[in-house]
DNA sequence: CCGCAACATTCCCGATTGGTTATATTACCG
DNA sequence: CGGTAATATAACCAATCGGGAATGTTGCGG
């Protein structure tokens, strides 16, 4: 069972969740904007269901995906002390310019 | 050439990261602390250089490693449409809550 | 300058991955 | 109910990946 970093590895797997961040979307809405062949699409879509990162809905023979963004708290979350690290690094920065006479 | 989102999909270089991010780190310290073999850790390593997430100095034999988080910027970068996503559903699931009388 | 210690590289392996083609499956519509 | 559109699954392939053993490479210390 991969994690969500692994399954973001994916570039298209971004791309998707991309398109759909703004609009539900069929599988052939999604073949037709991301360059992957239908089963290709399956695949990325089941492995990004499995990841809890879609949800699917069934309307007549399309079924409609939207995002479920839940897991990516997990990304988010694990980013959160290299903010720091990477905020503290800008500070000192700024110090430092600002003791600079010129 | 990989990106920032695919370096960080193996679990044994985040956790390099992970110590990197507190302290600076000889190849050996290391391995002892990341389950993998010499050569391997040197192999990672070489990724997250390539990837910009960590910079070497050399200190007599050794070579120490230490975090360099810059190129995690894409990823919050990459994140942060989502958060309005979740931000935007948990604001709702609250005013939907309110509205509960019970 | 020799020998060791610390790393990096090479080579090889099995496993996984992403992709496509071909083939089910499913649900509607006439 | 038969046909078709939409999607999923199966089967297969080439490429990549992570891992370890063996082997280079480099820089110090005596």
């Amino acid at each position: 069972m991969p994690s969500t970093f692994e399954v973001l590895a994916e570039p298209r797997r971004r791309q998707i969740l991309d398109v759909l961040r703004t609009r539900e979307c069929s599988v052939n809405d999604l073949v037709a904007l991301v360059p992957v062949s239908q089963p290709g699409m399956s695949k990325h879509l089941k492995v990004l269901r499995e990841a809890g990162l879609v949800q699917v809905r069934q309307d007549a023979q399309r079924r409609l995906y939207r995002l479920s963004p839940e897991p990516l708290a997990e990304v988010h979350e694990w980013l959160e002390p290299y903010r720091e690290v990477w905020a503290r690094r800008l500070d000192a920065l700024e110090r430092h310019l600002d003791d600079m006479p010129d």
